[in-house]
RNA sequence: GCGGGCGUAGCUCAGUGGUAGAGCGUCACGUUGCCAACGUGAAUGUCGUGAGUUCAAGUCUCAUCGCCCGCUCCA
């Protein structure tokens, strides 16, 4: 029976075995960012190279893509993000509750702006706000708000050396824009044909109002985009099709499905491009055992090729507006924007249209969180707690350890030969140091599904022990055999 | 951002204003022949950081940073 994981637990034995580290620990930390020890790289890497084989590899409708992180600033104008991560908050004084400003009502009003358009922060700021009349939606009180404040959640850095002359840019809050600017080069460049999807996988980066436990909201933080494109009519179809196919990687990683489930938004909770989204969630143990989101699958329909399409035509606005996001205007839908440069040629049925996207997106960090704490387990072995990580032999950081049983009569050089052999196939770890029961249960801590021993045995028959970590079971194998033996079981 | 809790060795934690500690882990040597064995020895501390009070601060006060829990927020 696995038992339930603390998050201290699991925290501590990131720590204590090279799994997470935090961030600039010795200078105190910086909040939200955690850095991956040895460990931690091999689990991460193991996550991302898994979702990249699930995705494309064994796929063939589905390309990669490997974009930069700063963009155009327009890119973000285009898909809205520039205005829609920019907001006026005012904090109760009362309850300590904050709201946007736009939202807020009047005591005799009958009803607030609720879709008030973002505008441009500083303009805004300069305005004066009358907040003396404003109630508090939390408390009930009236102008008890402290002034207005402004939140950018886009991270905001210059380009250029040269102070003056340098532009602002954006650090992208999500990698699928970088797919979306790409989806002209990709079909121009690989004779793809529609239904089919581009993926990607990196780093983004979002100033949170608030992060959350340990690795799980980080402002800097990776994601795994799928933007797979069909023509409209299509994407119900393949939307089910992505949530069946996303929901069953994370069990087929070994994630118990008690854990997991899917989660349906609320019409209201839908993104501005979004118009059906479900996320993938795992009952993580934090909080009170909360159901937390691991990927999202929304149906964006053709909101951000259209949305580019009106970009790219707007960038006289930018310059005009002295390169202010907030400012620039997009210019509107051409009336014929089903042939604009974004749109797509059926040949076979001569048809040209916008394709909509269903977009997967996962976030590794917190999927390989999920992979750890899935993963941890305590047992009773002889009166002894046996700690041990039941990863899937595909995300374990190391896949074989070799051993000699003893550190004598010629078990060691035996051994070194099966490590150096083996490691050219796949992550080994080669420790002679101490008993091998240490060196057995050190293994299990970091997840290693096989140890191999060298005994006095070997040097007369040719044969090692393979020990299973979840059974400690063993095995006797001709060390000609063991290649084959330990690939298949490891289906590598 | 608010409220609560916490911060001492790699980890878990003890420490009454008066010499910096334990268990586990790590390392070395010996022993050992299959599951965190045993023996001997060793290394590891800006007590989160900075001020203040005091003859004296890990301990009291203030500030600050970080983590956890609960609100709040989450395109």
């Amino acid at each position: 029976m696995a038992k339930l994981a603390k998050l201290d637990d699991i925290v501590s034995l990131c720590k204590r075995r090279g799994f997470i580290f935090q961030s600039s620990e010795i200078y105190g930390g910086l909040a939200s960012c955690y850095d991956y020890g040895p460990l931690g790289v091999e689990l991460k890497n193991n996550v991302k190279k898994a979702w990249w084989k699930s995705t494309v590899q064994m796929r063939d409708d589905v390309v990669g893509l490997d974009c930069s992180i700063l963009m155009h600033p327009m890119v973000w104008k285009a898909s809205g993000h520039a205005d829609k991560f920019a907001d006026l908050i005012a904090e109760c004084k009362k309850c300590n509750s904050r709201s946007r400003v736009d939202h807020l009502q009047d005591k005799d009003a009958e009803h607030s702006d609720e879709h008030t358009t973002h505008a441009d922060i500083d303009a805004e700021l300069a305005t004066a706000h009358d907040m003396s009349n404003k109630v508090c939606p939390a408390c009930g009180a009236v102008g008890q708000f402290t002034e207005p404040m402004p939140f950018k959640l886009m991270f905001e850095t210059q380009m250029g050396a040269n102070v003056d002359d340098s532009m602002l840019v954006q650090l992208r809050p999500e990698t699928a824009q970088g797919i979306f600017a790409n989806f002209k080069n990709v079909l121009d460049s690989t004779r793809v044909k529609i239904p089919f999807g581009i993926a990607q996988i990196g780093k983004s980066f979002r100033n949170e109002v608030t992060t959350k436990a340990f690795i799980f909201r980080t402002r800097e933080f990776e994601q795994a985009e799928l933007e797979f494109f069909c023509e409209p009519g299509t994407d119900e179809q393949w939307y089910q099709h992505w949530k069946e196919a996303r929901f069953n990687w994370y069990l087929d990683l070994g994630i118990k499905k008690e854990n997991l489930h899917f989660r349906d938004h609320d019409p209201d909770e839908l993104a501005h491009y979004a118009k059906a989204c479900v996320d993938v969630e795992y009952k993580f143990p934090f909080g009170q055992g909360d159901w937390q989101e691991l990927e999202g699958i929304a149906n964006r329909t053709d909101y951000d090729l259209r949305q580019h399409q009106r970009g790219i035509r707007s960038l006289n606005n930018w310059f005009e507006s002295d390169k202010d996001l907030i400012r620039t205007k997009l210019i509107e839908e051409s009336e014929d924007y089903l042939k604009g440069p974004l749109s797509y040629f059926d040949d076979q049925n001569k048809k040209r249209f916008i394709p909509y996207v269903i977009e997967p997106s996962a976030g590794i960090d917190r999927s390989a969180l999920a992979f750890l704490v899935d993963a941890y387990d305590e047992e009773e072995v002889r009166g002894e707690t046996r700690n041990l990580l039941r990863f899937h032999p595909a995300l374990a950081p190391v896949k074989v350890a070799v051993f000699p049983l003893v550190k004598k009569d010629g078990m060691p050089e035996i051994a070194r030969r099966i490590y150096d052999d083996l490691k050219g196939l796949f992550n080994c770890f080669y420790d002679e140091k101490g008993a091998v029961g240490r060196r057995y249960r050190r293994q299990d801590e970091a997840g290693t599904p096989f140890c191999v021993t060298v005994d006095g045995q070997t040097k007369e028959d040719n044969t090692v022990t393979v020990r299973d970590r979840d059974s400690m079971d063993q095995t006797r194998v001709n060390t000609t055999q063991l290649r084959t033996f330990l690939r298949e079981k490891l289906d590598l």
